[in-house]
DNA sequence: CTGTTAGCGCTTTCAA
DNA sequence: TTGAAAGCGCTAACAG
């Protein structure tokens, strides 16, 4: 079933049923209406690759994404499928599973499929694969790595205002022993939410606080917490590198019998859907999937559309504040609700 | 850049360049060296589009799921495509979002991509779209939901036993109101857990316990759960149609002050990674996405490749005793750890 | 073992 | 407004 046989059966040339699937105005309404009428009777579907090899155009754009099991992710796959949803356009998704070896396998898939443009949402890739979209060029755009050029747009997240805020906070409620769990520290995106608290507590005049690395997950997160529990500093309030890190978190201090916020005060980043949910609900610096997605989307799409040259988008976290943060054990009554 | 420009280079035609790429054997080691030699020289990335046009099989297989937002699809949809790898395959990952329009267009969108197969693994997918993948013969494979023939393979979990181990396990802690937080009746996979549980209590010669809709989502949970604990006979234990609903029940039960597993137990269903992280970990019936990724995609693969029949498959659940199920308040000492 | 060539299903000039 | 026909990049049958 092609194209042919649509045309046959409303006795047309398959150039008219081309031009109607693609909503050319060039055709009569009569024309039309009966091109229509055989596509719906025969249930045709027409080929998408034949399509793209056709016009040179494919419609699809890639969406480069770490491991769609860290939360963070499905979220900012939806919003990016829901926005190119509504341009007419596909995404192709591809998760590098902070592997190098899978991170080409996803390289190599969108340049085969020929992508209109790629989101690359992961901070770890290498130079020589961003090479091969430039002098193909196609549209790029990076979450927080690279700057704007040519074809290829950045969004910087502002890492320091959130983690500002939220130390701010934290101090504002008489913490002075502040520790921060990060992520592993060969991720590029880890070490910089690490340098925004080093650089946060250097600015505030506070010496660097206790440091622990964790892995992003709540494994992590917990052994992380753990070892800070039985150090010879306890800190009275942690800020981790991510929601699951605080999440771990926050069931170590648990298992130790101490409570949150009364004795020790958390707050996570990211704001997944989940944390409005944990016991007790996270504080945490919140980082709009949506807004990150729709930015990227309209970037590439407007690189391939008009022609326009790379941006340099800025995306601003706020500071959520829930249930696991209270003031300092010992400064003022704790007015906190459990 | 493409086929013709690799085999002038490598100086032989373009149907050499061709086998070299897929591998076939009649080449000579020396000529296929020195075609390898030309691709790498151009970085050339055959196009899918030509070569599915081509050969007539696409090497893609469709996903479909209801929400990526949801815990339990990000870790099936990772098996699914860590399998589709291994065996030089990709997937084609749509979601429906438990809308019948966005459902119409995931099946044009595999229509149209001429998917080689496609994994269904939403409950709520309409008879009409089902026959468009027939008469197509594109092999289909079901999450518990139709039956085997032909092409069509179908998944079957066994629901019962999963809620009849987890009923037996709150049984033998000497619980005797057990209540039931559904998801949404809309939806069949909801109406499946649900009906397991009631069958299983009837089986037991236990009373129709007490139920409350949730949505799947822990908002959901935690709605029902405070319906649940201000009726007139309170449950000492409850069992949820998923972990998201499982977790905001543990929420509004703490927000009550009550205690898990003291004064309620509660049971989910999935085993979501976060289960084991909840305050307290929480026992749940364990639903193995790497298991279900697999069966799903050999079904397909082999309905493919060696023209096999569609099969009926049987997933077993297992439950995962953790900390938040304990005696039911009264009886015996409690012996859980907080 | 290698090359020639006719498609695959659609888009897009160019004419009519 | 419509149609004829030449590709798009690759595969696969057929020759050699």
């Amino acid at each position: 079933m092609n194209i042919r046989e649509v045309a046959r059966l409303a006795k047309v040339s398959t150039a008219t049923v081309s031009r109607t699937i693609n909503g050319s105005d060039k055709v009569t309404p009569e024309t039309k209406e009966r091109v229509q009428r055989a596509i719906e009777e025969l249930k045709f579907y027409p080929n998408t690759w034949a399509r793209a090899l056709g016009s040179g155009r494919s419609s699809l754009y890639g969406l480069i994404i770490s491991d769609i099991t860290n939360p963070f992710f499905p979220e900012l796959v939806k919003s990016f499928e829901d926005i190119a949803v509504q341009y007419g356009q596909e995404v192709l998704v591809a998760n590098t599973n902070y592997d190098s070896e899978r991170m080409e396998l996803c390289v190599s898939r969108m340049l085969q499929r020929k992508v209109d443009g790629v989101a690359i949402m992961t901070s770890e890739m290498d130079e020589r694969w961003i090479r091969e979209f430039n002098t193909r060029e196609i549209p790029l755009v990076f979450l927080d790595t690279g700057t704007a050029h040519d074809l290829t747009s950045n969004i910087s997240v502002d890492y320091a205002a959130g983690v500002g805020a939220a130390v701010e906070h934290i101090v504002g409620l008489g913490h002075t022993e502040i520790a921060f769990i990060s992520g592993p520290m060969m991720l590029r995106s880890a070490r910089v939410r690490r340098e925004a608290f080093v650089g946060c507590l250097k600015s505030r005049g506070i010496g660097a606080g206790l440091m622990e690395e964790g892995n992003h997950q709540a494994s992590g997160g917990h052994e992380a917490m753990a070892r800070l529990l039985s150090g010879e500093t306890r800190p009275t309030a942690v800020l981790a590198s991510n929601d699951m890190t605080a999440i771990g978190a926050l069931g170590a201090i648990h298992e130790r019998g101490l409570r949150v916020p009364e004795d020790i005060s958390i707050v996570g980043f990211d704001d997944i859907q989940i944390s409005a949910f944990t016991q007790p609900a996270l504080t945490t610096v919140g980082l709009s999937r949506d807004e990150i997605a729709r930015v990227a989307f309209r970037a590439l799409y407007s690189s391939r559309q008009d022609g326009a040259r790379g941006g340099e988008y800025a995306v601003q976290p706020a500071l959520v504040v829930r249930r696991s943060t209270g003031p300092a054990p010992g400064k003022g009554e704790f007015s906190g609700r459990r």
